[in-house]
Parts: C-alpha cells; structure tokens; sequence
DNA sequence: AACGTTCGGGCGAACGTTCGCCTAAAGAAT
DNA sequence: ATTCTTTAGGCGAACGTTCGCCCGAACGTT
C-alpha cells in the first residue's frame, strides 16, 4: 500500500494550518476564496481523502450499519437478500453510510456478537431481522440503549421501531383470491413454532375464509416447517381425505411450502391451477417460471430497505424519528391460482 | 448510547497503566499473576471492549474487507449469493474480519467507488467478483498496491490473486454427460460479448464435441443475453430447424437460458429429458424443483469463499499468499437431461 | 562491594481527525 | 482618533489505542 496523504500533507501545500484545511473540507471555514482555491488544488494534487479511522475516532462514530441473517441451506433460495440488500445499501450509501455484515454463531448465545459490535463501536446501529417473540437481541439493544430498527415486530407490547409488512393483509388477499375463483374448500399450510410473522399470515387465511362466510376444517389447518418437503407430505395428507372433505386450493405462508404443495398435487394427477389453486409467500424470483407459474405476495423490499435506513439513520444522529409502519404486500396472480388458463 | 469503558478506566480499577492494560489485553505483557487477574477482573466488571475507533487509528488498518455485486433484477434469481456471502462472512470472521458492502453505482466511474474505500481506509482489501477482459479495478487496485483477491480470472497475462471455477471443464462435463445419454446434435447457448467467464464455458462444449468426434452446426451455437426470455426465443430458433439439423439437446452457460430452453421445448409439445436434454450451469437453488428437475453444475461456494477470504488476509498481513486456484464445479444430473426417467 | 540480569510496569509519543476558542488585521462606525 | 465588528485563520486539545523505550527494585554472581 502506498503510504496516504494526510491533513498535515495538504496544509503543507496550500500553505495554512491543517485545521484550517479541515474546515475547508468541512464546509465550516471562513476562509478567502483564494485560500480555498489553493487548498482544494492541494487536495485533487495529492488524491487525498478523510482517513475513516481518524474521522472516526474524534467523532464517535463508525457510519456503519450492522446486519446478519440467517443463510438459507444451499439447495433453497433466499427470497429476498439480495433485493434487500441491494435497496438497503443503496439507501445507507446515500447517507453517508455502509453495511457490514456480520455472521450469526448459532452455537453460543447469539446476542454476544451484537453486544461486542455495539461495545467497540464497531457499528453505529443494526438492522434486526427475523424478529420473533422474546427476540433476545430487542432486549439486549434496549437495555444498552444502542440505535436499532427491526425488519418485522416481536411482542404486542415492546415498544420499538419498526418496518413490517402485513402478512395478514396478504394472505387474506391471496385467500380471497382463491374464493373468488370458485373455491370453498380451502387448507392452509402455515408454519409451525410461535412467531409473529407467522401468526400474522395465519390469521389472514382465518379471516378471509370468515369474512367469506367458509367454514374451517380441522384438518385443513396444517402446522409444519417452511420447505418443500413438508409441504409435499402435508398436501399429501391433504388429497388423502375422503372426497368430500377434501380441499380443492391450499394457502401457504411461504413459497417453499407453495412449490411442496405443487408438486404433490401434480403427482396425484391433479392440474395446477384449474384442478387444484395453490398460492405462496415472497414471490422468490425465478417462480414465474415453474410449470404453472406460482401465484405470490410480493414484500416491497425496495421501499422496506429505504424506510429501514431512513429510520436508522435518523435514530443514529439524533434526528426525530417518523413512526413505524406497516407495508402491504402485493398479490402477483399467476397459473398456479388460476381455474381457466 | 451508554457510554463506553475505555483502558483508562480499566487501569484507574485495577491500580495500573492504562498502557499495561493494553499489553495484558493484547498477551505482550509481563507482569504478575496478581496484577493480571485484577485486571481482567477489572475488565469484566466494567464491560471492557477495545474501541474499534482507536485500534484502527493506531494499527493503521481496519479489519474489513470490501465486497460488491452487481444486484440482479427482483424477477431474476441470484444463484450464489447467500451461499457465497454466508462462507465469506464466516471465513472473515473467524481472522477477526469483517465484510463491508458497498453498491455499485453504474452512473460514473465504476472505478471510484474502490479508490474511495482505499484510500480513506475504509477497508484493508477487496474482493473483487463479476471479472472481467480489461477490468478497470484490478489496473486500479494494482495501480494503488491495494490488497484484492479476485473471484474469476481476467485477460491471459494479467497476474493477480485469484480463484476461479473451470467453467470449461464444467460445461465439458455436461455436453459429455448429454452425448452418454446417447445425443449427437447438441446446441450451444452461450453469452454474447465477451468475458473471461463465457469464453471459458463456451470451449467446454467445443472441446467435448471435438472430443466425442461431433461435428458442429453453425447454427447451433447461439450467442445472447443470460435470460430466461432470451432462452426462449434461442430455443425456438433451434427447434424450427428442419428435422435433420434440429438439435436433440442444448447445453447452456447459465441456469436462466436453461429454463428459458426448457420452457420453449415444453411449448413446442417435447418432453423435456427423453425427447430434448437441457443442462444450466450454476445450480440455482430451487431447479430441483422444476419439471423436471434441472441438471446443472454447482460451484463449491463454500470452499470458494473461503480460499478467497484467506488469501486476502494473508495479502493484507504481508504473509506468502497460496498459489491461485481452479475449482472444478460438480455436475448435478437431474431429470432435464435423462432420457430414460 | 560492585556488577549484571531479570522482572514488573511506567511513560511519552503518535496514529489523523474535529471542535471550540483565540487573535491579528482590516474596515466601519462613532 | 478611538472603539467596535467582522474577516481570516491559528492553536491547543481530545478521541482511544499500541508501541518502543525507560527505569527502579530485587536477585544472584564474581
């Protein structure tokens, strides 16, 4: 590496003090127009540049942003990184800011990289994704009183900022959709474990089917993990119930789920679509192009990577903060959910 | 923000310096048992965490490592990310290094992006992925003497670290696997203009041709963008060819053109696998779940990252640097290019 | 008794900024 | 002619580390 100009450097040039050229480059100066000149002549001859980590120290600040996730396992696709990281690297860039992404340890407690990234200072806020009740990492960053926004929300009752998506809203479209295509007899596949973007989706399967005035079967209600296989075996279980009871459409929270529960209707010689509707989660790229094409909810990452940022920054350098919000997701129809192609 | 414990405050506990703290925090200390567990008492007690503000300042380094990629459009599957971003990570992690995203800003020089992060030391390496002929970063980069390992290689006689995956001997691999299955007339999707990349997948289907002793149609090697819509209409090209030059099966440089091959045989009424073999090249998770599911090559990603990670920190630290490697991509056969299912 | 040696730890300096306060000179106002 | 105000920029200090050099005391050696 070749060795840096510094401060001192460009002061020695341009003939002033080398707080003045700080000030300069600052925009706090009070300087004559000749001097500035000089000093900006200075800069572009030498290529110098703000050492980060001088900047860094005098200010208390790091303008980084911390964020983890939890990688998917190699055979399933991450619906959403890289439109998320993308938006929300665009928006911090804009701001002065950047990412640094950190791993998730699952072998120890997995608060403890927060806690050393908040405590060297390291970052100067996080992003929290994957929220779910009791979220450890909420309480921990409240208690050190460390800037944060959440992507989704934990407990009705903690009080945090946040930017989520309404998943009820969602599937309850995606439901009504299916309805609306002629069917009654709907299942749903929803995850099993507590969390709240899962109770969410639920829900908006309960209350379109209500509001719709469709009674509710007790097996047409499964609770599974969110992959493909379980979905195949839960569908399977589902085409198994005598005629009757028998749904024609399931729902799914998510589109793994969405593709298990394709595949096995098709295996039971069912017609996608016409014979059998099905919807997911997410609208994972590349879902337009199954055979038939699965109908979605498509979270708006752009804009949720934007607001996130927004919110953090603002948190971080003590501006006001705007309220939370809750952001729609879209119903993208496709084949999957449609009775006449 | 509370805040923070600083090695004064730790050495006004335990009775010493704050300079000897450093030392005993950093093992180059000689001092007394006594002394030294006070110390970490000390350290515990308060919290201690060394601010990273102040090491960087000092060390002159920042222990990140930067990294970009060129986001793909939200329709568009990106087949390596998570994988390739969660090995990184993890790598980087565990030298006590961390990763730094920045964006791509395809408006100006593409190049001063890199210059920024280098020169304000922002970051003390890059990772330089999406190679290409005559990539400006690596003049940049080498111009500057700044640490960089890249992920694909560029022109011939350009020296650098790297590690690269033999897309010839992937795509090989594959046009060999098609002619077992007992094709002769095979095609060629490949990507128009011109990179290190695509001209290395490309000659993995010439020299398996030549190889097996097949003749080579002109038409069949067809040049496009890597999309699924560009798939498509190469494909219908390909099938309106009278029967007797009408290729059986086409071997392709990435997954999108193979979906787009498949789509395009399925609508012309041909059963993908026994009458039309495809394969793709990346293994995009969630092919296995395309009917049929698609044959493709897989990069070891994780390995990728890895070797990458380490090369760079040895860069960075002034260690020897362990010669560049290929890695061989591993064919994943599935049923898009079995004849007999 | 004078001399080295090791042990245990102190101390000054520097890394490159930013920030607040100070001041010399010049011009304006009384 | 004196005072007041602005203009233009200097200066000291501090952010939290790490590193090399120094030094006193204790100990053992001729």
């Amino acid at each position: 590496m070749d060795k840096k100009a510094t401060l001192k450097d460009v002061a020695a040039k341009s003939g002033v003090s080398y707080q003045t050229v700080s000030k300069v480059l600052n925009g706090k100066a009070n300087v004559s127009a000749e001097t500035e000149r000089a000093i900006w002549q200075a800069v572009e001859d030498l290529d110098y540049r703000t050492n980060a980590a001088g900047r860094n120290l005098r200010t208390q600040a790091s303008r980084l942003i911390g964020y983890t996730w939890t990688p998917a396992p190699p055979w399933q696709p991450n619906p959403i990184l890289d439109s998320f990281l993308s938006s929300t690297i665009e928006a911090a860039d804009a701001a002065g800011y950047h990412l640094l992404l950190f791993p998730t340890h699952n072998t120890d407690d997995e608060t403890e990289t927060y806690r050393t990234l908040a405590r060297t200072g390291r970052v100067d806020g996080f992003i929290v994704a994957s929220m779910d009740y009791d979220d450890p990492r909420v309480l921990l960053l409240q208690k050190l009183n460390f800037p944060f926004v959440a992507f989704g929300r934990a407990n009705a009752d903690w009080e945090f900022p946040f930017v989520d998506v309404d998943g009820r809203a969602g599937v309850a479209a995606a439901t009504r959709h299916l309805i609306e295509q002629g069917h009654t007899r709907l299942a749903l596949l929803a995850w099993d474990g507590r969390s709240r973007t899962g109770d969410a989706r639920r829900n908006g399967y309960f209350q379109a089917m209500e509001e719709a005035g469709l009674s509710i079967n007790q097996d047409w209600v499964i609770q599974l993990p969110g992959d493909v296989e379980a979905g195949i075996e839960a569908t399977k279980t589902l085409l198994s119930l005598p005629a009757p009871q028998r749904p024609t459409a399931v729902v799914t929270v998510d589109d793994q789920l969405a593709i298990g529960a394709m595949r096995a209707a098709q295996s039971a010689g069912l017609l996608v679509g016409p014979d059998f509707g099905v919807t997911g989660f997410d609208d994972t790229p590349g879902i337009q192009h199954y055979s038939p094409p699965l109908t979605s909810l498509r979270q708006p990452l752009h804009e949720i990577g934007r607001e996130i940022v927004m919110r953090l920054i603002a948190l971080i350098e003590g501006r006001t903060i705007p309220e939370s919000i809750i952001l729609p997701p879209k119903l993208v129809v496709r084949g999957s959910s449609l009775r006449s192609q």
